[in-house]
DNA sequence: ATCGATATGTGATGTTATTACATTAGTCAA
DNA sequence: TTGACTAATGTAATAACATCACATATCGAT
């Protein structure tokens, strides 16, 4: 499932949208780009959302209830480590970064305290480079 | 504003509605929890919450829209620093810990790409010891 | 052709959070 | 004490985000 060749319709228009995008779309806002596209329900775009999380090719920001398209070109089909956002709450700008340190760290927590991980949410909010210059 | 004494009586209703539970609650559960004390709309609940947060005594969990005391006792009035959060799917049991590594990484990362970082969100979901245990 | 799995369409509902406006209670200086 | 200011509160309405329930369609394998 690494191209969007093999997606559904709904799934590549609900990609597509996100990917064409300069940041994060709500739900919502997905919704109303793809009414011309025949879209006329919230449930559309979950579902479609829902599958594209489970191949990786999208994110979920769960502090501003949104989501992007994966930064890491292509290849989603290894589903990537810990990943984490910094967010501009200027521009909308999303950073997608992994650091093997802050992985190690929390899997040393998780090991430490026999907490079975499934899912780790980093985002930092904040103010880009751009528009603290500006 | 570090006791609990210094609340305005909403403040000090939901804070007292969060330090006695097991685990986090959201917003809606506390009004409910709270209509024998006279509360009858969110926002008596919302207002309380942003000045909790505020003075640093509760916590907002993001990727579960809950709130949860924090567990640092006492003294809140330092701002403390990058604090995650390991949230048991099957109990609902948090557990909040901080971690100088995960700290100093996030900070270079934002000094290397010039983000003016304002609040960080680290949240591991998964299940606890005890339920992985059972 | 039938069946099962996946995807879709649609309305209603559930959950979380904010806007807007009116009122009340504390603070402090004139 | 009054007036003026700020913080806190009460309330209804609405907005924003997400899911449930049920019907229909599409597709591949037998
Ligand atoms: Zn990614
Ligand atoms: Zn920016
Ligand atoms: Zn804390
Ligand atoms: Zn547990």
């Amino acid at each position: 499932m690494t191209s969007t060749q093999e997606l559904t319709k709904n799934q590549a228009l609900v990609f597509n949208a996100l990917a064409r995008a300069e940041g994060p779309l709500s739900a919502y806002t997905i919704l109303d780009q793809l009414r011309g596209e025949g879209f006329r329900a919230p449930l559309q775009v979950y579902r479609a959302l829902d599958k594209l999380l489970d191949y990786g090719m999208i994110h979920r920001l769960e502090s501003i209830n949104a989501f992007v398209a994966c930064s890491h070109p292509h290849n989603h089909s290894h589903s990537h480590g810990m990943t984490a956002f910094a967010i501009c709450e200027k521009c909308g700008q999303v950073s997608e970064f992994s650091d093997e340190v802050i992985t190690g760290r929390v899997r040393e927590w998780t090991s430490e305290n026999g907490f079975r991980q499934s899912k780790t949410t980093i985002e930092i909010r904040g103010v880009c480079a751009n528009c603290a210059a500006a």
